[in-house]
DNA sequence: ACGACTGTTGGTGTA
DNA sequence: GTACACCAACAGTCG
C-alpha cells in the first residue's frame, strides 16, 4: 500500500469494465487519474470536441463522487513520449487497453493476415471461443486507503477546459443531440431495453436515428465494447432475434472486421502502398470536393445529408453509403481518402480503421465488389421517404417544394419554383453532374481500374504489424531503456505526428512506442493497436 | 488446382 | 404494391 499510480485515461473514458484503472487503484496509496488534451491531435471538429469534454467532465463528477478528480493537463506531450520518459526513468509503465472485444486474438490466430470477408472472421472467431466478460465497475470499495491528492488551484489549472480554451468556436457546435460520457453512455444503452432488440428498423431519411446511436460512446470508450456485447447476450436470452451479420451483435463483428483489418493491413488509411485497395486515378477538383463537403451539390439528399453531419456529427449508415458513393464512385470520381477526412473531422463516432475500411468499402476499393450497384442521389431516399420530410428539415430552403420535385428541385418548371420561393440556380445550386451520365462514365472507368489490377505484379502480403498479443489486453510496455537523448528527441518533438510509417515499428523503438501507443488517443489517426 | 458458393442493405424497367 | 429479370459477371474462401 506503499506506491503510487498514475492512470492515464485515453481512448476508455469510463469506469466500468477498464482494467487498467482497476489495476492502477488496487493497493495503491495515491492514485493519479489524468487525461492530457491535445488540441493539435487528428482532425475533430467542434462537435468531437464538445462530446470529448462532455466525457471527460462526466468522468471527473463520478470520480469526485468517490474522493478522487481527473485533472486534464493541456501541456500535450505527443503520444507515446510520457510512456518513453517515464520508461526512461525506470517506472513501471503499463499498458492495458481494450478497445476491440479480440482483433488482435484473431490476428495471432491468423499469422498476423487480416481476414478479407465477414465470413473469414467468423470462422477465426470461432475458435477463439466468446469475448472476455467485462471487468468490474471501479468503485468505492476498490478505492479503500487510496487517495488523490489535489491542489486548491486544481479547477482553475486542471479542469476540464471550455471549447473557448481549446480554440474552439463555440458558436459553432450544433444542437446537443448525443451528450458525450459514460453516465450518457449507460443510459442509451439501457433504454434499448424497451426497444426490439433485433436489428432495428433502419431508413437513412427518418428525423430522428433509427439505429442506436451508441457508436460515438463506443468510439471514445464511454462504452466498453465487452460491456455492450454481454449486455446484449443476457438481452437476446430466450428470445428470437435476428443473426449476424445483421443483429447488434453482427455489427459490433463488423466492428472487429475493420479493427482486425486496421491493425493488419498495411497504409490502410491511404490508396498507395495499401495491398488490398484498388489503385484507382481518381479526379482532383476542389470545387466538387467543396460542394460535397458543404452541401452544396444540388442534390437535395446528399445535400440534407451532408448538413446533418455537419450539424449534428452523426447521420444513419446508409447515409453514409449514399454520400460515400457520390463523392467517390458514383458521382464525382474524388478520393475516398478526402471523404475520409471530412468523416473524420464532422461525425462524433469516426474511429480510425472503421473510417478507412467503410470507405474502402463505399468506393468499392476493397471488401466490395459489386461495384456496378450504385446508390441513385435521387431514388435512393425516396424509397423510404417519399415526400422528402428529411430533405425539408434539413435543408429548409425547399421546404416548400412539392414532393414531385423534391429530390430533383432543377426538373420544377419556373413557376414551382417561385411558388416554393426557391429559384434552382439562385437560392439553392444547380446540380454540379448529371448523375445518369456521370455514374455510367464511372461505372466504366471503375472496370477499367479493376482490370489493371490484373496486369500489375501479384500483391505481397507483409509481415504482421500487430505486436504479439496473448489477450485483448497489451502485455507489458517495455520502453526502449537507457536513451535518454532518445526520450528528449521524442519530448522536443513539435507539431504533428507523422502519419503512421510500417515500415519496421519493430526495429525502430521510436516508431514503435508511438506506433504502439498513438492509437489510444481519441483522435489520433493512427491504428488501434 | 479448380469449381462452387457467396456476398449487410441497388436501380430500372416490365408484368 | 410486388416480383422478377437484367445490368455485367468480381474475389475470397472453402471443399
Amino acid at each position: 500500500m506503499q506506491h503510487s499510480s498514475i492512470h492515464w485515461f485515453r481512448k476508455g473514458l469510463r469506469l466500468h469494465d477498464n482494467p487498467a484503472l482497476l489495476a492502477a487503484a488496487t493497493d495503491c496509496h495515491r492514485l493519479h487519474p489524468l487525461f492530457i488534451l491535445d488540441p493539435s491531435s487528428g482532425r475533430a471538429g467542434t462537435n468531437a470536441w464538445r462530446f470529448l469534454l462532455d466525457a471527460l467532465r462526466d468522468l471527473d463528477r463520478s470520480l469526485r463522487e468517490m474522493g478522487s478528480r481527473c485533472p486534464t493537463p493541456s501541456t500535450t506531450p505527443r503520444g507515446g513520449c510520457l510512456a518513453l520518459s517515464l520508461g526512461v526513468q525506470g517506472i513501471q509503465t503499463r499498458c492495458r487497453a481494450c478497445p476491440s472485444l479480440s482483433h488482435l486474438r484473431v490476428l495471432a490466430l491468423n499469422n498476423g493476415k487480416a481476414p478479407l470477408t465477414y465470413k473469414g472472421l467468423q470462422s477465426l472467431l470461432a475458435s477463439l471461443g466468446p469475448p472476455e466478460k467485462p471487468a468490474p465497475t471501479l468503485t468505492l470499495e476498490h478505492l479503500q486507503g487510496c487517495h488523490t491528492p489535489c491542489q486548491v488551484s486544481h479547477d482553475t489549472e486542471y479542469g476540464v477546459p471550455t471549447l473557448e480554451e481549446l480554440g474552439q468556436d463555440p458558436t459553432e457546435v450544433g444542437p446537443h443531440l448525443y451528450p458525450g460520457g459514460e453516465t450518457a453512455a449507460l443510459a442509451r444503452l439501457n433504454s434499448l431495453m424497451d426497444r426490439t432488440v433485433s436489428k432495428p428498423e433502419t431508413e437513412p431519411t427518418s428525423l430522428s436515428p433509427s439505429t442506436t446511436v451508441l457508436s460515438p460512446y463506443l468510439k471514445f470508450g464511454c462504452l466498453s465494447v465487452r460491456t455492450f456485447w454481454w449486455w446484449l447476450d443476457e438481452v437476446y436470452q430466450g428470445r428470437e432475434h435476428s443473426q449476424p451479420p445483421v443483429s447488434l451483435h453482427g455489427q459490433l463483428l463488423w466492428r472487429e472486421f475493420f479493427y482486425t483489418a486496421g491493425a493488419g493491413i498495411p497504409n490502410f488509411d491511404r490508396m498507395v502502398g495499401n495491398p488490398v485497395c484498388l489503385q484507382v486515378n481518381w479526379d482532383n477538383n476542389p470545387q466538387h470536393l467543396r460542394a460535397w463537403r458543404e452541401g452544396q451539390t444540388g442534390y437535395p439528399f446528399i445535400d440534407a445529408i451532408m448538413t446533418q453531419l455537419r450539424t449534428e456529427g452523426w447521420i444513419h449508415h446508409l447515409a453514409r453509403h449514399a454520400v460515400a458513393c457520390f463523392l467517390t464512385r458514383g458521382d464525382l470520381w474524388i478520393s475516398w481518402e478526402e471523404g475520409l477526412k471530412v468523416f473524420e473531422e464532422l461525425l462524433l463516432d469516426a474511429d480510425w480503421s472503421l473510417n478507412a475500411g467503410n470507405w474502402l468499402w463505399l468506393s468499392g476499393s476493397a471488401f466490395f465488389h459489386r461495384y456496378f450497384h450504385i446508390y441513385s442521389p435521387v431514388a435512393f431516399g425516396k424509397k423510404t421517404d417519399r415526400d422528402g420530410a428529411y430533405i425539408r428539415k434539413y435543408l429548409p430552403v425547399l421546404k416548400d417544394f412539392p414532393a414531385k420535385y423534391i429530390y430533383e428541385p432543377w426538373k420544377a418548371p419556373r413557376a414551382v419554383q417561385e411558388q416554393a420561393g426557391c429559384l434552382v440556380g439562385t437560392h439553392y445550386p444547380q446540380p454540379i453532374v448529371e448523375h445518369g451520365a456521370a455514374s455510367k462514365r464511372n461505372l466504366g472507368r471503375m472496370k477499367a481500374a479493376r482490370a489493371q489490377k490484373g496486369n500489375k505484379s501479384p500483391r505481397r502480403h507483409q509481415a504482421p504489424l500487430a505486436p504479439c498479443c496473448h489477450s485483448s489486453c497489451l502485455p507489458l510496455l517495455q520502453a526502449p531503456s537507457g536513451n535518454n537523448q532518445l526520450a528528449s528527441q521524442w519530448l522536443n518533438h513539435k507539431g504533428k505526428s507523422p502519419r503512421p510509417s510500417h515500415t519496421d515499428p519493430h526495429r525502430d523503438p521510436q516508431l514503435w512506442v508511438r506506433h504502439y501507443l498513438s492509437g489510444f488517443d481519441p483522435f489520433c489517426s493512427t491504428a488501434p493497436h
